[in-house]
DNA sequence: AATGCAATTGACCAGGGTGGTCAATAAAAG
DNA sequence: CTTTTATTGACCACCCTGGTCAATTGCATT
């Protein structure tokens, strides 16, 4: 990051960080192409070395920024209230949902290095330390009352864990495969506040439902 | 697939194909490599093409293979006797995984195939047809009558496949990154059928718990 | 208009990997 | 001993890699 990219503007900057995400979400970081990442940020060779050091710190510097960007972005408004573990995952995924609608880049980036070894080891206990307060955020201040009292509070929170990450890997899928079309991103919720009713039915107290 | 590798003994021929079937799933069509693959073969370069005309029709014969052996392999003793739907996932997760156990490189062939778009028509259609058979055996001569009444049938069966993948899914992943040694297979299952009891008591009449 | 500096290009490099070939062998069969 | 089959790995032309750099353009200041 030499101080030529420093002084473009903030735009630019993202456009270029994007650009070289995307490419080492798609491919990891030896089988990325900078030839690609010029080509998708839409500069000539010479510009990417003209800003960064290297391909290596080019990646070192779009994850410094992707988690600094999360941190900033993804992590407000979940000054977590006390609220049943169906309602909190709920209000996550909307999170979660919305950032990946305006930053795909970013987060494909980190899901991916999420499962890659090419980190080293400040990286990655900087990665751990997101995904342990990430934790944190689902599981703090909960109202765990509202469960049925013949189920365990532990094994119904996995489950309904799993449910909804099975339900968005769905969702996912379908998108990727389908386009789906913006406009039926209402939809989408409809059906997602229905299953979370059941959900509510399954899991919880008569009160609560 | 010349008359030379055909006149190979089962045990080689599964084995190589194997070798190729592991590189196409972890690199796809494009980037596999077949120098890597004839070392995972343990064999020379010159093998292959005496085995196989190009990288194309290796990959060609590998998918029918592949397909051709799950047919055969995977779908027996899932004559689906009349089961709710909680303990047909159960056994279709016990057969999907020692499957999975004994030919892990044609599951993810298998797999990755499913994501990919290297696929002529016709060996889409084929995989199309696989993955609607599986769909039939899912949901064929189900006994339904043993969701609770207040809700819905289709509703409960979409939200208990989500469970289930969500549950394998994080297990996948264990395995791949602890490497799950082969004695806690047992702790696995007890595990899973812990949760499946807690399935039951959500979804299912009292009596069927 | 002239100068100087920053921004920008893309041809170019050596190195390595690609799918595929083939003359040379080794092994087996006749 | 000869013929056929199995097997090797050096080799090919080609493509892409991360990275460099001389040359050019654009712009601001004199």
């Amino acid at each position: 990051m030499k101080e030529a990219f420093i002084s473009l503007d903030e735009k630019r900057q993202y456009e270029i960080l994007a650009a070289a995400m995307g490419e080492f979400a798609e491919h990891g970081f030896t089988k990325a192409s900078t030839n690609r990442i010029v080509k998708r940020a839409g500069m000539s060779k010479g510009m990417l070395y003209y800003y960064f050091e290297s391909k290596r710190t080019l990646f070192d510097d779009a994850l410094d920024f992707a988690l600094v960007h999360i941190e900033n972005h993804m992590l407000d408004g979940i000054a977590s209230e006390k609220e049943g573990f169906i309602e909190r995952c709920a209000r996550l995924s909307h999170i979660k949902y919305r950032y990946f609608m305006a930053h795909p880049a970013i987060s494909q980036f980190i899901t991916s290095v999420y499962f890659s070894d090419d980190l080293n080891e400040e990286q990655k206990l900087r990665n751990e330390a997101l995904i342990e307060n990430r934790e944190q955020i689902l599981f703090d201040n909960l109202d765990l009352t509202r469960f049925r009292d013949d189920i365990d509070h532990r094994t119904a929170v996995k489950l309904i864990a799993w449910t909804i990450s099975g339900y968005t890997r769905e969702m996912e899928h379908m998108m990727k495969t389908e386009g789906m079309a913006f406009s039926r991103f209402d939809a989408y919720f409809d059906e997602f506040d229905h299953y979370l009713d059941a959900m509510r039915k399954l899991y919880y107290k008569e009160e609560y439902q």
